[in-house]
Order: C-alpha cells, then sequence, then structure tokens
DNA sequence: AACAATTGTAACTACGAGTGTTACAATTCG
DNA sequence: CGAATTGTAACACTCGTAGTTACAATTGTT
C-alpha cells in the first residue's frame, strides 16, 4: 500500500468519533491539512463501506454511523486500499517450469501475507485509536 | 508494495537454485518474460544483499552464493523493496490534538503490520519455494 | 422564493514510482 | 583480438496519487 489514504481515513474517523457529531469536510481538512476535496473523495469510500454518512447543506457535514467499537482498523484499509499488496509478475513463459507455475506459488505467499495483515489490523478498534489521543 | 520486483525476485532466485550454478541474465529474462536489464536491475539489489553473485565476460553470469535453505522470503523481500508498506502522513497540522499525534499512533500500528508482514515472510525458505516447483 | 453553505463528483495538472528500452564502458573467455 | 556478458546510466511511457478548480444537487435560513 503506497498511498496516505488508510493514513489519512484513521485521521478523519478519528476526528468523527471524538466529535461524536457532524463534521464539515472544510473542518476535516484544516486538521489533515489538505483540500476538502481529497477529504471528501476519502468520505466517499469510507460512505460507501457503510461507516459514515453525510448531508448536503448548511449544518450539513459527515459523521460516523457505526460505533468505533465496532470498526476495525481492516474495516478502514478496506474501504480505502485496493491495491495487492504484493504484485504477482503476470506474464511469466509457459515454456519454463518455474515460469509456469511462479503464479500458484506466489500466490500462496500473498495469501499468507494478507491474512497477517487483515489478523494485525482486525485486532485494534476505532475506539483504541481514540482513547490513545486521551 | 506496488512493484513486481519481490515476485520477479522470487522467480529469479528459484531459477539460480533449480541450475546450481550460473545462468545468464538473458535466460533468467527468458523464463520472467521481460527484458535483461530488468533482470539485471534486480540481480544488482540481490547482489547488494549477498545472496548472489555475477561475473562478466563469454560463460558468465549470475548464481547463488546462499544455500536456498538459509534464504528466507523475507530476505529476498527486504533486499528488493524499499518503500515503506504504510506511508502515514506527513504534514497534519500541529494545532489539533489529533493531528499532532495521529503519526506516533499510527507509527504503532505500521510497526505491529510491518513485524506480521516479517514473520509469515521469513517462515518459508527459498528452498520450499523450490521444492513446490517439484 | 431567494440565498448561502455544503456535499459529491468530474476534470485537469503535477509528480513520483515502476517498467521497458537503448546504449555503452568494463570485464573476461577463447 | 574479438565476442559475450555484466553493471549502470539515460530516456520514454504508463499508472496511481494528491491537489486544485469547477459545478450541479441538496438543504437549511431568512
Amino acid at each position: 500500500m503506497a498511498s496516505n489514504r488508510f493514513a489519512m481515513a484513521v485521521h478523519i474517523l478519528a476526528l468523527l468519533a471524538r466529535r461524536g457529531g457532524t463534521m464539515t469536510s472544510e473542518e476535516v481538512a484544516r486538521s489533515v491539512n489538505t483540500n476538502p476535496v481529497v477529504i471528501r473523495r476519502i468520505l466517499g469510500h469510507l460512505r460507501r463501506a457503510g461507516l459514515v454518512c453525510g448531508v448536503s447543506g448548511p449544518s450539513g457535514g459527515s459523521q460516523l454511523c457505526v460505533s468505533p467499537e465496532k470498526i476495525s482498523l481492516f474495516d478502514i484499509y478496506r474501504a480505502v486500499e485496493d491495491g495487492e499488496l504484493i504484485c504477482v509478475h503476470e506474464d511469466p513463459s509457459r515454456r519454463c517450469p518455474v515460469g509456469r507455475r511462479i503464479q500458484s506459488v506466489l500466490e500462496n505467499v500473498t495469501t499468507g501475507v494478507k491474512r497477517a495483515v487483515a489478523k494485525e489490523l482486525k485486532a485494534t478498534k476505532l475506539s483504541a485509536i481514540v482513547r490513545s489521543f486521551g
């Protein structure tokens, strides 16, 4: 994962959890120190994952729609990161015994790594992140 | 990790381990199905990590200089991937309680993930990969 | 009804990483 | 000497990401 989206998403959700109500993308952007549109793009991922919901208009904004105890870092990771953690070379030679089977061999490796990462991220909830801010 | 370098490096080392001697970058490139220079670039990483050595000239090429039982997938990963697995947003606002501490909080998370990935990759040796090709 | 604030999204630019390619000096074998 | 090979530099191309501007749609306020 090469993007800042996961880090920004955790930041955003921690802000919303502490607020306990709605925040505008403008407010969030000030804390994350970026453009409100960047925030709204990430909120779009989180909304599609069912973690937040947003309303238009004055006094609008976004808020959590799942309690922080029920949101794991893996839920956040899955919502914003779609790329593969480890890439498998896609076009090896079929004429070589190694090239022919390298993909399935590496598939086992990447499956193991993904499972390990998922297990690690599932172990921490958003509520624990919020508590660590004091 | 967004690159194919790890997958290609495992492929290359599996070829060298099976050969038990030297292979030219041209030969390796045919199995991986890419350009010999791409192979030589990855061999450069592996050489600097002490896993292979190369000689110029006719009848030259590269070969393993550590036995496959002593090379873990983590050794290979470390040799070719330098980027961070998870990025931490680098410039949050210092005026916000969350922005001020988000970096150290995420540092703990990334440390845990890195440790989990390392443990997983250390568990598999190149010799096991080679055996799985039959 | 009109206005203002806000979201959600499209379009564009800029930038960096990765891959593939050509080129070439250095090395080494025959 | 000549051929083969490495190691590396330089360049083009593509792709993903971040940031920015713009704007229709929504919604609360007056």
